[in-house]
DNA sequence: CCTACCGATCGGTAGG
DNA sequence: CCTACCGATCGGTAGG
């Protein structure tokens, strides 16, 4: 059998989908055109799709790169062996300068996955699932009360808004850096945790479950 | 001088903004045709440039009417006499209930500004801009040292994170509503302020200093 | 790998 | 003359 694909082809489709995030990232998805992603690339638009089979699947390569590096990241800090605060503080810094190295990509995973086919947009939810769910075993080890008062993946969430914000305001080589602000969130979200009050009615309350 | 637009005018062209914004963002702006707004209105295209002069002032108006909205929220709370901790408190609780009737305008707001035209776009982020001192504002008087370190703004912005991005995970109808969580949030954000550390080495440093 | 195109649909406006 | 609309179609451009 011959070789499919050349070391060569490979770093041109990298380049290719790191272009296409930031017009993505910029434009909007349906707002950029094939002509453009492949200007930016210096290549012609045949050319392009010699590489991607049409639009919907160079959107779902730069989304699926990056769900899958988000992923790694999870694995990597769950292969130590850290005290489930340490996990969880790991995990935000890891997240936060993972966000800062792919700013582009992470502006497409969550303004453009409403724009995959359904198959599609459920193996990247799928993805992003596995993520918040490993937050969020960190979160129930540090207050197992809270999965009782089914509050930890609403807390998991609220710490995702965080950081998933940041990218709005905080700018590459700005005067403030994604590694500053990484220690303030721990700390934020560490020390807020203690202080979130659990409602009486929702003691021990699990979803299926009504108030007595 | 005869009046200029009835009261059934207005009623339209309020109707039509609605159901504009329910389709951006479920769409985006630029997937959708004002075609798909004129029959979600129930109204020819020719008819619906009656009301509005093109798709542009269609964005506009859906933003600004938001925006116009939680400044007025802002204006509401200042005008009681709280302490900081309550006004931060009630700006928090009156946010996410403004998110949770408003959650398509929301939606239009983060997401699509972009393709506004410059002036309307500096129009709507001085809004946005005026509604984030505010809360910045009631974070300062209540850790004071924070504002040294130039982190009264950087938090103020985690904060509007956690709400900001509510949306994309809290729907209305759902098992957790938008006012149970209000409180989680407050007690979140007003337990970790008290736990975010100022780093030495922005001890009582300005924007504009260097360390000595 | 380019120029040259296609079916369709876009935002916006004509006449009545 | 105004307003509030309609069916039909304009010039350009999208993805492919």
């Amino acid at each position: 059998m011959a070789r499919i694909r050349t070391a060569a082809y490979d770093d041109q489709r990298e380049a290719i989908l790191a272009q296409a995030a930031a017009l993505f990232a910029r434009q909007g998805y349906t707002a950029t055109s094939m002509n453009q992603v492949a200007a930016a690339c210096g290549i012609s638009k045949p050319t392009l799709y010699h590489y991607v089979r049409d639009k919907h699947e160079l959107l779902l390569l730069v989304a699926q790169a990056h769900i899958d590096r988000l992923q790694a990241v999870v694995a990597e800090v769950e292969a130590q062996a850290l005290s489930p605060r340490e996990r969880l503080q790991a995990l935000i810094e890891r997240f936060v300068l993972a966000y800062a190295d792919a700013q582009h990509e992470h502006r497409v995973l969550t303004e453009d996955v409403k724009f995959l086919d359904e198959s599609a947009r459920q193996r990247v939810l799928d993805g992003e699932r596995r993520v918040v769910a490993a937050f969020a075993r960190a979160v129930v080890e540090l207050r197992p009360e809270l999965a009782g008062a089914s509050l930890a993946t609403p807390l998991t969430m609220l710490l995702f808004g965080m950081i998933n914000w940041m990218f709005t305001w905080l700018k590459p080589g700005g005067a403030l850096s994604h590694a500053a602000m990484a220690p303030v969130v721990v700390d934020l979200f560490l020390g807020g945790l203690g202080a979130v009050q659990v409602p009486i009615s929702r003691l021990g309350k699990t979803k299926k479950e009504t108030v007595a």
